[in-house]
DNA sequence: ACATGGCTTTGATGTGAATCAAAGCGTGTA
DNA sequence: TACACGCTTTGATTCACATCAAAGCCATGT
């Protein structure tokens, strides 16, 4: 998989993603209490009620795009996102799948260092940069909360570079199966919004390779492909042990 | 390159490495102005020496282990390190090499989630965790500018991930070369104190395609060999044009 | 000056994943 | 119902890098 410039794929215009008007707040935020959010009280929270402004975006639209000036930073609340860097010849690397509660944007610099787009339909909180920094010198809750965001993600990214670095093919789609979110009620059942050709990019592979490795897993019983969408995990302990570099 | 324990490399213990008596504070300190510590007036400043102990590691002595309690968090004065994460049968990804200034540490989980060994002779500061958090409490300077390192780190590592995931060895070296500090007197040349196996391990590659590739570099004309320690830059354009994943 | 040991370089060969190519399969649409 | 388009799967072949193996090159110490 190489660009990934379809026709919807049009860069951030200073109101890209339409623009929700319904004044739904936060009270009722799926992520209150995972996102960053989740550092503030009810009332003070209305303070970033008030600086944020929600927007939609559906699959493959570009939610923020690399060297665009970073003015903005966002909370995703509903969808799956990529986030996403090219080389000029046009390979690309996903650098992560964003999930709802999950902060984008976070940075000191200029301009974007990569760029962003919804995979599924996407909402998101956008707030101006500068008016969160003035709401964080407020509110050290939330700076102390971004910080210890941060750092998670910088161990999952340590994790990702042991992946892309030293791991096998398999042991690469395995880690990334285990990686993903799913539902208490349906433990053993992966959903794949993505395309094969988006898991490739991200695992360091190529789409052929993805799709090999899946249907090798599918030949030892180490899963059951419910629709190509929905992975049913049949064997949990060696789909562990691949994913932690024991098995083969 | 497998695994890397040598003799000298024993976990941390309470008092690895030696603890320096002379009492020389932040005044002298070189990365007073780079490392976390800009972020704190002079007078504020004392309050992070009076809570740092010093301590200096030999080549090859480990710093922190992974899995280790994460109490500790140290900030580079001298000497470069590595901080690596392990496979368990020895396969090794250096997530990173750390300089003058660097902050290490950083994470909000019980036990560090990678190694860190010295690479050349190392000064650091350290601090142990709960009391650094009390100051950040205090000062909420010292936290936005340890927020404002991490995001950084967060940019580099996704820099990290497109070379791993999409560079060809080339590439890779390219990359890692112009990576590296380089003094302004002699801004041509690049000093690399690891081996070519830390080298392999941090690019995902063997110590024989990195010293291929170099070699290769050489009968270029694009850089010459000082010695197998440093290399000097002949064309610096071709170098940058690989890197950046321009030139074939 | 001469061994020793660790790192680096170079060479020969092998292989996992990429590339090139062509069917399948589903879902939305006329 | 049938067509079409996009995604996925499968197959044949190639290639970049790994692996296996052997010198070369310094430092250090005797």
């Amino acid at each position: 998989m190489k660009t990934q410039l379809g026709s919807s794929n049009i860069h951030t215009l200073p109101e890209a993603g339409r623009k929700e008007r319904d004044g739904s707040g936060c009270e009722a935020c799926p992520v209150r209490e995972t996102s960053m959010c989740a550092a503030l009280s009810d009332t003070r929270l209305e303070v970033l009620d008030a600086a944020a402004s929600r927007h939609s975006f559906e699959p493959d639209e570009t939610i923020l795009f690399e060297s665009d000036p970073a003015d903005f930073a966002f909370n995703l609340t509903e969808g799956v996102a990529r986030v996403s860097k090219m080389l000029p010849d046009g390979r690309r690397q996903i650098t992560g799948f964003l999930h709802p509660g999950d902060f984008l944007g976070l940075s000191y610099q200029d301009c974007y260092a990569y760029s962003a787009e919804a995979v599924t339909p996407v909402k998101v909180c956008r707030f101006r940069k500068a008016e969160l920094n003035r709401i964080m010198r407020d509110h050290p809750d939330l700076e102390h909360r971004l910080l210890s965001m941060a750092s998670n993600e910088l161990a999952l990214a340590h994790d990702r570079m042991l992946l892309l670095g030293r791991k096998s093919a398999a042991e690469k789609v395995a880690s990334f199966l285990l990686s993903l979110p799913r539902k208490e009620e349906r433990i053993d059942e992966i959903d794949l919004p993505m395309t094969r050709g988006d898991i490739a990019d991200y695992l360091g592979l190529t789409l052929e390779t993805v799709s090999r490795t899946l249907s090798g897993f599918v030949r030892q019983q180490i899963v059951r492909n419910a629709t190509p969408r929905i992975i049913v995990v049949l064997d949990m302990a060696r789909l562990s042990a691949l994913a932690a570099g024991e098995g083969r």
